[in-house]
DNA sequence: CTGAAAGCGCTTACAG
DNA sequence: CTGAAAGCGCTTACAG
């Protein structure tokens, strides 16, 4: 076997094979790689042919290490399918295409999971940018961050001092409930997230606009009103269903989700009530699901605020001032629960 | 300010730092860094001192390229945003958690892109191993792919010679076509996708198990029952609308997604039709959204398939022999629309 | 324009 | 056990 295909076999062909292979210095093919106008025609010719020849192609691996770069961003997203964040995630991609990054996703479902993923993942060495999507920053996390001088974009949490895109929730939630109001409804429920060990606020959030809302109509919040479970549909249908059950049932609900607000639908059916008629609902963030399910909704702009994010942290990576552009507002999607 | 807190300040320790700080050598700190036993107890403190209080981290960019591996697998996904690839990577991303690997993603949408995530992305010199979903792979993308060397494990596409997990999606047709066929009908259509220039075939694989279930119970298939669309639930509504406003209307739909099934539930519902009585319809996949708009269909376990794809790629990458584990088989779901 | 050399921050034979 | 040195595959001043 000749050297040149022992070697062809070995191992890829590395800049070294090529500058020889072209009678130049490494340097030389470095700046043709790097269309540096600083080389001759003539080289740039021979090198671009022992690079054809060879099957040549640039570790991306070496070129990082020595310009200190990864040349991708992270993400870091709770329930990452859960529908909402699903839908940010694409935003987040569709920002990213064609920009040449790299996307490294982080799922974190537990604390500890968490814990991980900001020891370990939200690093300089690893990351150029992080992006973290509805996920409360803790204290201890924050100043590990700080020190690691990584460029960082909140989507849907917030923090003072950091770049975050977000919406008004407790707004949305007053939205919501006006809507309601405005439909004749005096006993509205609540039905929303159990806290989480993970800290999510929109839930709490939305249901403050709830409140204020009410109390804007002349109605006091009752405590009995305001239910909470776990996130997920099932966990809402069964907690439905012990509300509908009840003597005193209220005559519209407004589910701090459409995941959850499908919930209240199936259990509404499951009691025999006739959707708007005898219950209204009326869920958040208008996912694919609300469509479908006909259900009226706070739309929120998902894909928007990924998008945004993503394209607030290219921004910052390349030192370039922090834009603060604005998300759609949100708005009552009137379909046929309400 | 004392060189120390300059450095510290300039950029973040490496191991020379360490090193020195511990008067040892860097193969010294490597060695600790490694959890060698080649250590005598002694310089293994005055190491771990030394780290503890520069707040060293090694570089997982440089140590990767010494070692010559990414410690990152690709998953490459067709519109990753639909719901059963998300369901996938669900599964992907189960198996990966703990397993030390950052899970890099690329979304591919048009051939430009599939192009790109073939010639860019799946590099040895970036990857430890690929994971592809769903995507059929062209001849001279699998010719790069085998130079690459890449440990490779395709999830839903098919590859003589290739590890691969895959459900028999003909057999699946039969399934759902059978079930109708029990239910007494014998004006049966098929509802799937129209060719994509990405070439995906489960489609029509369910299709022809379609075709085969009614062959066996003595129908002739018809042109005129075989509907496409563009994927997607609005495609599927109005192709649906028109299918449905004809003369002669079949009595039940078998749609090759869920997502399309539940457009033709939309459709009914448009057209006045009562369901089943009027219409039976059977979808394919089990997604969540078939379980919220009651649909029958056919279940394939789309999580296991990401999960199972992920271990097998897992395993060749540790050099361990691929394991040919079974999915569980396709199941008739039966719901309220059939 | 160009090549030799130093450097990016690790790992790992090699020779004690 | 241990340190000095070479090597991973690039980039980029530096001195022509």
């Amino acid at each position: 076997m000749d050297p040149v295909s022992r070697r062809a076999h070995d191992r890829p062909p590395t800049i070294r094979d090529v500058a020889r292979r072209a009678g130049v210095g490494v340097g030389t093919v470095s700046r043709v790689l790097n269309q540096s106008p600083l080389v001759s025609v003539d080289r740039r010719d021979r090198v671009q042919q022992a690079i054809d020849e060879l099957g040549y192609r640039r570790s991306s691996r070496a070129r990082n290490l020595s310009l200190g770069r990864s040349q991708a961003i992270g993400v870091v997203a709770p329930f990452f399918t859960t529908p909402s964040v699903v839908e940010r995630l694409r935003g987040v991609v569709e920002a990213l295409t064609g920009r040449g990054y790299d996307l490294l996703l982080f799922d974190v479902e537990t604390i500890t999971q968490r814990a991980d993923a900001f020891r370990h993942f939200a690093r300089r060495d690893r990351l150029d940018g992080l992006l973290v999507l509805s996920l409360p920053i803790l204290e201890d996390e924050m100043t590990a961050l700080r020190a690691e001088e990584l460029p960082l974009v909140l989507v849907d949490a917030r923090r003072p001092g950091l770049a975050q895109v977000v919406i008004d929730d407790a707004h949305g939630g007053e939205l919501a409930t006006q809507h309601l109001l405005e439909r004749g409804h005096r006993s509205i429920a609540f039905l929303g997230d159990l806290p989480s060990p993970l800290g999510f606020t929109a839930s709490e959030d939305r249901r403050r606009g709830y409140a204020r809302a009410l109390r804007r109509a002349g109605i006091e919040p009752e405590r009995a009103l305001e239910w909470r479970a776990p996130h997920g549909r099932e966990h809402a249908r069964q907690l439905a269903e012990g509300m509908l059950a009840r003597r005193r049932r209220p005559t519209a609900v407004f589910a701090a989700s459409d995941v959850q607000a499908v919930g209240v639908l199936e259990a509404a059916e499951a009691c025999g009530l006739r959707v708007p008629e005898d219950l209204a609902v009326i869920g958040f963030d208008d996912i694919e699901i609300a469509a479908v399910a006909g259900l009226s909704t706070v739309r929120q702009p998902l894909r928007e605020s990924g998008r945004l994010g993503a394209a607030i942290l290219l921004a910052e990576i390349d030192g370039v001032e922090r834009r603060s552009e604005e998300l759609p507002p949100l708005v009552v999607v009137e379909r046929r629960t309400s």
